[in-house]
DNA sequence: TCAATCATTTGTCCTAGACAATGTATGGGT
DNA sequence: ACCCATACATTGTCTAGGACAAATGATTGA
């Protein structure tokens, strides 16, 4: 083996860059043609190679995009002015009666994880399922993506924190696990998302409303997703997008879905991935806030005649 | 919703295919160059469309690739040679004294997530932990990924599949969760791999050996996985690697990560994925089977002069 | 104030060529 | 018979700039 092998890399190739940024190749092409950014060196080949601090850069971006900036007024700002924005907090979202979320991040930072995980539990134990999802996971998922785009948090800490949460789901529900209910919701998510966590949040509040969740895992192919609903007598089939996924290719894929599902089959979806979807899918239940799943669900019990129980 | 559910799918978009099938668009495009398949029609914009049955034929190609078969030759085949390559099964490899795999199957196959979910279970309390990972679970999950690729399951049983096991091993190791032990072993994947049933069956095996394992989920990068070794204070860092992972970039990645971390905490690797290296590399422990986990183990704690409670 | 129209922004698709990485076959030496 | 090096074939990904439609913002009129 050569001990030359150096490691602090030039730069990343393009397609590290798309899997890291979730930009594709033929945006960050044309973002470089059209505004000057990011300006990635060329290796011997004449292929691009993005530098480390480009490639935050763009998770800035990516993460202000979120937020409801524009490329086009983003991609023409300095770093100052970019950190200045990234650091206007849209608002103290301060629900009244929500839990100190410093507390919590304090918490992930410190990477303390027996404490993190008594915590989760024992707030949850607090609150109650629905309460804990919805004003202490949702907000708290929230901040430690954002403090990770700001550069706060590493990866470390977001995959650990993230762990802890998934045991934290999961041993709650292994404990529920229901034998029935109605109706019957098949969660999963379209290939390209290998985001779980809004999956487990969902099977969670769908759980405690006697509905009958059939978990399927993440990635499942639209023509599977029919098979699966078919054979599992689903009611309904629920979706769940993360901010990554490209709300173009969600919404194609819903359509897609749609078409191919029968027509008594209901489609959910869910996630801060919605929330980018502003027309209306024909056929499809879009729910970008936690309060629309309990409305959809609502709707579909009044429209069948069953009742919870 | 209309009845008359009109079914005129001229055709998906290449993104959409690319979804369904895992293949780049640039793949797409050039395939059609250089082997006159898929033959997509073009909408009024020029854009492709590629009917539903030429999909099929791609997921079929896709599996056949997995199974070693090369593309020039395939794409070469007509429907009826497709067909009998892919009903060639390689063989049926049966240990003796394993147990009846294809009981196993068969409730996989018939997707009775109920009956599934208590056969595992009852079969680990029955064998053990240990024994249930590697004379229960590692031939199921070989016999599931066979019959994959053989279009006897589809993505939905496996995951299915999958969704079970997980939850199976996460009941588990809920109740164990030990909060000391040693050696401390940081478990993770490096970015691209993202398959964590290999992880959770490690720290099974671990964990019932009193080891204290951190389980930092799928895809970390390589400069996180040194400052979360460090910040946990790790003895060991142990990847998985799915049979899906390049070999080569798994050596590359290893060598570079063997580079950044200090020298005092041992790297391991296990999973199928390493079954494909053959050369060994300097300063890591590869794990091909199960029991090499053991020997590996034990020759750590020798070292350490460290013995288990 | 709201709705309709026009203008701009922005992501994705197109073609066709090039090349590196990988796999396979051939040759020569132990 | 085995192994290694070299030559050849295969195959995925990258490049370039042009084009266009869907989404968004601005402007106008009722």
């Amino acid at each position: 083996m050569s001990s030359e092998t150096v490691f602090p890399v030039r730069g990343l190739p393009i397609a590290s860059v798309e899997r890291e940024t979730g930009l594709s190749k033929d945006t960050l092409r044309v973002w470089e043609r059209r505004y000057g950014f990011p300006t990635p060196e060329r290796d011997a080949n004449g292929e691009r190679l993005y530098a480390p601090a480009q490639v935050q850069r763009l998770l800035q971006i990516k993460r202000l995009m979120d937020r409801g900036h524009r490329p086009g007024k983003l991609l023409a700002l300095d770093d100052a002015a970019l950190q200045a924005l990234d650091e206007s907090r849209p608002e103290a979202s301060g629900r009244p009666g929500a839990p100190p979320l410093d507390t919590w991040m304090q918490l992930v930072r410190t990477h303390d994880s027996d404490a993190l995980q008594r915590a989760l539990y024992r707030e949850m134990v607090k609150r109650g399922l629905a309460g804990f999802v919805q004003d202490t996971v949702a907000p708290l998922i929230a901040r430690v993506g954002e403090a990770w785009s700001r550069n706060e948090l590493g990866i470390f800490e977001e995959h650990l924190f993230s762990q802890h949460l998934e045991k934290v789901f999961r041993t709650v529900l292994a404990n529920l696990s229901p034998q029935q209910g109605s109706p019957r919701v098949l969660l999963t998510t379209l290939s390209g998302e290998e985001h779980t966590m809004g999956l487990l949040m969902v099977e969670a509040l769908l759980v405690v409303e006697d509905v009958y969740p059939v978990l399927l895992g993440p990635q499942t192919p639209i023509d599977e997703i029919v098979r699966a609903a078919q054979l599992k007598q689903a009611d309904a089939v629920c979706l769940s997008f993360s901010s990554a996924y490209s709300p173009a290719l969600a919404a194609q894929g819903m359509r897609d879905l749609r078409q191919m599902l029968p027509a008594g089959i209901a489609l959910w979806a869910g996630g801060y991935g919605v929330k980018a979807i502003r027309k209306p899918i024909d056929g499809v239940c879009l729910l970008p806030e936690f309060q629309d799943l309990y409305d959809c669900l609502a709707r579909w019990r009044s429209e069948h005649g069953r009742q919870p129980a």
